[in-house]
RNA sequence: GGUGCGGUAGUUCAGUUGGUUAGAAUAACGGCCUGUCACGCCGUGGGUCGCGGGUUCGAGUCCCGUCCGCACCGCCA
């Protein structure tokens, strides 16, 4: 037997026991004539301890240990005469009595603790060395325990786990595929699925009713803290419902999961229409943890010299409460930032709106006291105020000030990681204009309703159609998505119309579930959750590598094992493929 | 495809205006130490300064190229 108990376990109350643990040396502490031994396994440490009056043999043993040996050890349990009260086993110590070395250790390339000495590249490497550390252990163990939650729920809700493929066909919308060749079917190829959305549509026409999958998803695009190539989704769909009844039943178990989780209720969310959260937050996924709304001035700030506002679609300001103290280097830091390529800002405007009721500002060239006072009441500006300006046209310039005002509540502590704030967002758009095909897309997906009132609307202005579409958002991240779908196959025809397909491209992609609608749709409705994020989000991390455990890094590479990598030349031609690398790659 | 930051001892980093033999901490190794728990003290070894080229009397430092990592923009229905 290797062990009697664990090394998180043993207590004052098992004292005297002879116990059998093994694990993992930690750390040795030789103090010349005794010695500490740290015995790390998953669910603790437990210190041994060998002093100078213990058998030769048994000294030569441990003498041979270094850190990360995997030890089996038989000793009794003694109360510490030093306690420890850090430790959950510091009562105790095991008295050393035979120890057996079942595994050596090579020097390990960075420390196994809980701040390790490792960077980044070092640890992804030698991945399962970091998953010993407990910090990265405990991501993954919440990882599961959510997955336990959110089963056991849905379970209770008369929700069927349900298994689609992950070899189905590819489509030309949305993301890249993944794809696969077919040995038996030379030329062709699988793709892997960005979602199972078709087949959960499917499952609703076949009478499933409530369908969910924790399921691997895959989209071959460019990599980000929180995009992998391969992730995974907590997949929802119910028949018989309308928008509202997907969002109650979804925002419940997200309140449970936080109940659960995090020991708190945050209570109801709040429901914000998209074109509000444009307006508001420039972002359709605000942070909605700190206010600093928009406020839009551009018919009060136009008509004096400045011909930047007055060339200006749009001009919008943002209030930095108590912020007037800024100082000069710390806006020219600002500038900078709305000036990076990223953001793209052509330069930002500032009013300080001082204690003593006074102004400063960039423009004061331009505008008067009195012209500053106007803006500073539209913006619900207070004295000790600092107000932030940027113009331009429309789109551009609210998506430059969502990046400023995210930026701003990083700089005033406003983006509290222990405080949550999830709210949905509905009615999106139905379609986004494409420039470079010059085509409308589906801003959700090509199976999304749109909302009935619109529905006239399709014909003659179809940009402003709105959709059954909603996203649970919270603390400014995406953590789900869903619409209403269309169940109906001559609304549907007109969607793929709209979208430029042609009725011969529309069959031949989607032609199946066009099919199955003819023999008895249910109206229908999901939701998908973003299930490494909504777990990073619980565990306070900023990127979903450290909730998934053997993560693809930057190049959407797995540096443990060096994938992506060759194959042989025998399994290119079993499969018909040829290699043929760009120039450049040569 | 693009922007920014980084690459120096096993590891994390410092390295001034281009100037003698590239440092610290930690880890490793050896010695001393009976109550440590980040043990302590003494000592030892450890470097292709990512790689290639250039400027210079002289390059870790400046320039060009390239590779790798991270963050971001584009992209992600």
């Amino acid at each position: 037997m290797y062990r009697t108990h664990t090394c998180g376990e043993l207590r004052i109350t098992h004292i005297n026991q002879k116990v059998t643990l093994s694990g993992w040396v930690q750390r040795l502490r030789r103090l010349g004539g005794m010695t500490f031994i740290d015995l790390r396994d998953r669910y603790g440490i437990t210190q041994l301890v060998l002093d100078e009056k213990a058998p030769n043999e048994l000294q030569k043993k441990v003498g041979e240990l270094g850190r990360e040996y995997v030890i089996q050890v038989d000793g009794f349990v003694l109360e510490r005469q030093s306690k420890n009260p850090k430790m959950d086993t510091g009562d105790i110590e095991i008295d050393l009595k035979l120890i057996n070395i079942l595994s050596s250790s090579e020097v390990p390339p960075f420390t196994i603790q809980t701040d390790t000495d490792g960077g980044d590249e070092l640890r992804m490497k030698y991945r399962y060395l970091d998953l010993r550390r407990d910090v990265v252990r405990d991501n993954l163990i919440l990882r599961s325990k959510m997955a336990i939650i959110i089963r056991n729920y849905l379970d209770g809700l008369n929700f069927i786990e349900t298994e689609t493929p992950v070899l189905i066909k590819s489509t030309p919308e949305g993301a890249r595929d993944f794809v696969v060749p077919s040995r038996m079917n030379p030329g062709e190829f699988y793709a892997l699925p960005q979602s199972p959305q078709i087949f959960k549509q499917l499952l609703m026409v076949a009478g499933f009713d409530r369908y969910y999958q924790i399921v691997k998803c895959f989209r071959d695009e460019d990599l980000r803290a929180d995009r992998q190539p391969e992730f995974t989704q907590i997949d929802c769909e119910m028949a018989f419902v309308e928008q509202n009844d997907v969002l109650e039943t979804f925002e419940k178990l997200t309140r449970h999961l936080f109940k659960e989780i995090k020991g708190f209720d945050p209570g109801e969310f709040p429901r914000l229409t998209y074109s509000d959260a444009m307006d508001i937050y420039g972002c359709d996924k605000p942070d909605t943890r700190f206010e600093m709304k928009f406020s839009n001035i551009s018919d009060i700030a136009k008509g004096k010299e400045f011909s930047i506002f007055n060339n200006a679609e749009y001009i919008v300001a943002i209030t930095a409460k108590g912020a007037a103290e800024y100082t000069r280097k710390q806006l020219d830091e600002l500038t900078k930032y709305v000036q990076r390529p990223q953001v793209g800002a052509k330069g930002l405007v500032y009013v300080k709106y001082n204690n003593d009721g006074s102004f400063k500002s960039s423009v004061d060239k331009f505008y008067d006291s009195d012209d500053l006072k106007k803006w500073a009441d539209t913006c619900n500006a207070q004295p000790g105020d600092l107000m932030l300006i940027l113009s331009g046209e429309k789109a551009t310039t609210q998506n430059q000030m969502s990046a400023l005002r995210l930026e701003m509540g990083r700089q005033l502590n406003l983006t509290d990681k222990s405080n949550f704030k999830p709210l949905w967002v509905i009615d999106f758009p139905l379609l986004e204009w494409d420039e470079e095909s010059s085509r409308y897309h589906a801003m959700h997906h090509p199976f999304t309703s749109p909302k009935p009132e619109d529905i006239q609307l399709l014909d003659t202005d179809a940009g402003t159609v709105r959709a059954n579409a909603y996203d649970l958002v919270i603390n400014g991240i995406e953590i789900g998505g869903g619409s209403v779908r269309i169940f109906d196959s001559s609304l549907q025809a007109k969607m793929f119309d709209i979208l430029g397909f042609t009725p011969e491209q529309a069959k031949a992609q989607f032609g199946f579930l066009m099919n199955a609608f003819k023999y008895g749709a249910p109206p229908h409705a999901g939701i998908a959750f973003g299930f490494d994020r909504l777990v990073s989000l619980f565990a306070g991390l900023d990127s979903i590598r450290d909730v998934i455990a053997f993560p693809k890094n930057n190049a959407g590479r797995d540096v443990m094992n060096e994938s992506p990598a060759d194959i042989s030349n025998e399994q290119l031609e079993e499969l018909c493929l040829k290699i043929v690398l760009p120039e450049k790659k040569k």
